[in-house]
DNA sequence: AAACGGATCAACCGCGGTCCG
DNA sequence: ACGGACCGCGGTTGATCCGTT
């Protein structure tokens, strides 16, 4: 038996493995603390009980990576519960809330960099100021001032007001999933007022795309998802109209005019890129 | 081939909740 | 009612792997 008198802290051995599987075997995984007072490994309680769950455990998907479906399902699960990890996992056969967290947590590292690639820019100009006029505004179109942000996702895209103080924004696309949570304690009505569907354009010396590209297709389709009620339309593609046919025309600082289909232009994009959606500012007084 | 940096994974820590004496 | 032990969870860290330069 493996000297149980000194506390033992770091990686496991086939040895603990063996004897915490065999512990399991007879007691149930339960009482984990025995394991330690009755001498059989050096470990504590807890230790023991981790590596049960993250490693021993039966059907565990240890070492494959997490399937398109399943980053979806932790996508819009944590959109709905927020970080309850161990909660997210028991939607998921085979994966730990250590999976889960891991995931997550490299997914967040990814969209750190991403950004931080694609800016920086200067402080943002009033948020969302420009598309205001396209929210149901009887603002004619042609006054729609030329996008300072840009449109990032593809239709149909819809905004899930899961709870009462975070928002997810999801492409019902099981293959090419993304959703960011935006934390703020005034949605839902903030989002109808500052729409969070722009985000950041990234500098284009070093997200350029290689050639130019048309427009193929409305580019929006956009539904608000109340927690409980049917999807409303509140940004439909005639507010578009304040655009050239379907172009998206941007200027921003010093950059020239660029042209982008929902589809092509992201293409050139990293994956995570539509995992990026500027956090909303703080609301500030309208004055439009 | 070596160095480097990002991604992934495993394990620990701290905290809060629950149970039990 | 209270306090200690235990458990479970989320956050964090460190080691290792792996791809790129």
């Amino acid at each position: 038996m493996i000297d149980a008198g000194a506390m033992r802290k770091g990686p496991w051995m086939p040895e603990e493995d063996e004897i915490l599987l065999e512990y399991v075997r007879h007691h149930g995984p339960r009482d984990w603390s025995a394991i330690r007072s009755k001498g059989l490994l050096p470990r504590t309680g807890k230790s023991c009980r981790l590596r049960w769950v993250n490693k021993l455990k039966p059907d565990l998907k240890t070492g494959c990576k997490f399937s398109p479906e399943e980053e979806r399902i932790v996508i819009e699960l944590q959109a709905k519960f927020g970080n309850k990890w161990a909660r997210i996992a028991t939607y998921l056969p085979g994966r730990t809330d250590n999976d889960v967290k891991n995931f997550w947590s490299t997914r967040q590292k990814r969209l750190a960099r991403t950004l931080q690639v694609a800016a920086p820019l200067p402080p943002p100009p009033p948020p969302c100021k420009a598309l205001r006029p396209l929210i149901g505004s009887s603002e004619p179109a042609a006054k729609a001032p030329v996008f300072e942000d840009f449109v990032t996702f593809q239709n149909p895209t819809v905004i899930n007001t899961a709870s009462s103080d975070q928002i997810s924004l999801c492409r019902p696309n099981p293959l090419t999933p993304f959703s960011q949570v935006i934390p703020t304690p005034q949605l839902p009505d903030l989002v109808r007022e500052n729409l969070p569907i722009l985000k950041r354009k990234p500098s284009l010396h070093e997200l350029r795309p290689k050639t130019e590209l048309q427009i193929q297709e409305p580019p929006l389709d956009l539904h608000l998802l109340p927690a409980n009620s049917n999807p409303i339309p509140f940004f439909a593609e005639e507010n578009f109209t304040g655009l050239p046919g379907h172009e998206f025309r941007q200027e921003i600082r010093g950059d020239e005019d660029f042209l982008a289909t929902p589809d092509g232009f992201f293409d050139d994009f990293p994956v995570d890129m539509f995992d990026l959606i500027e956090p909303l500012p703080p609301p500030t007084s309208p004055n439009w």
